[in-house]
DNA sequence: CTATTATCATAACAGTTGTTATGCTAACTG
DNA sequence: CAGTTAGCATAACAACTGTTATGATAATAG
């Protein structure tokens, strides 16, 4: 196994780590047992423990960043657009996990300034993806002309990240269908009323 | 002063802990240091940790919620709902620290189920009160008659937590007017079509 | 084959954690 | 006034934290 891929692999037991027992009691020696090792792989790998929890990060991010852009692939107008959102909310189950890592994350960020820029740049990537979605949306004159792209990147943004803590806390309350509703909803509210 | 008030002066203290330091870095004795005290204080007047920090995080709870009642008293109808969401938002520089503890407890949350069923408790109180007054408005025909009240309410939950997370991580983004168009956008939408 | 490096285990380090026990002082109670 | 409790400080406890150093073994390179 590569050098690359047995860091992967290391990410990757944080990553479950962090989904069963929370950001702050993923410790350095929960981790290396969770890999079935001992913390001596973990620190040959990883600088530091922020630099491994990061790239357990980064990863979640980049995933779901990929099945966004491979999903509205083949896809054209409104239903390019509403794919891309839909494949970021936790329809199905083993979706949540990725969300925990996510929410974990941002309140781990609370007081921690550095965090929060991390999460800075990954909000303002997502919003730059969307934004371009929007403005070509407008130029083919399917969403209204008057609409603030920006505006509207951020409010899909904030609609997405309320739905998936939403079904962190209350599974319950949100169904696959009834998120896949909220999203579209607010998506043809967006249309040329043409 | 009683002993209630001096419990409140420890949440305090343990709530400015957390907005300034994250929740996983408010020991005890960084609480006791910011009430200008020792560790027996805090001991004295809370159980344990988590009593203390359940206590601050239903404080900051119980507080906006009684915002949201007092302000949309003397109000009737559409206004009255609006301003019951729009008071929950981070509209003001101060209102970010309540979203700080709020944020933080949720990612804290993560892989401890009985904290997760704390918030549980609370967005159903939300939901509840929501949801009686979308079927109040629905009564008065105000908002139209085929929506799904416990949907809607789960819908402008979502909507609020994800704007204020934004909010947390990206304050330039959210404006004060940005935040209240789109909440009275999303309501606008709810209205009946006469 | 020899030398070097990669991979990993083990252990020690100093610091921090929540919790608990002990004791002191002031306030209140009988 | 004597006795009791509330309020708080101090300290000790064992457990855990991230980091670092030291070796050992295996793979690789010359």
């Amino acid at each position: 196994m590569s050098y690359d891929d047995r860091r992967i692999e290391v990410a990757n037991a944080a990553w479950r780590v962090i989904v069963r027992e929370g950001l702050d009691r993923t410790s350095m020696r929960a981790i290396a047992q969770e890999l079935g090792s001992s913390t001596g792989v973990v620190t040959h790998y990883f600088r530091d423990k922020e630099e491994l929890i990061l790239f357990a990060l980064e990863r979640v991010f980049e995933n779901t960043l990929e099945d966004m852009k491979a999903y509205d692939q083949g896809r054209q107008g409104i239903d390019r657009l509403e794919q891309m959102i839909l494949t970021a909310l936790p329809l199905e189950v083993t979706d949540k996990a990725d969300w925990k890592v996510w929410v974990a994350f941002l309140g781990y960020s609370i007081g921690r300034e550095h965090l929060v820029q991390e999460h800075q740049k990954r909000y303002a990537f997502l919003r730059q993806i969307i934004s371009q979605a929007l403005a070509d949306l407008q130029t083919a004159n399917l969403i209204r002309a008057d609409l603030d792209v920006t505006l509207e990147a951020n409010a899909l943004i904030a609609l997405v990240d309320g739905i998936g803590t939403g079904v962190i806390i209350c599974p319950e309350q949100f169904s696959a269908e009834q998120q896949q509703y909220l999203v579209r909803r607010h998506i043809n509210s967006l249309l040329t009323s043409s």
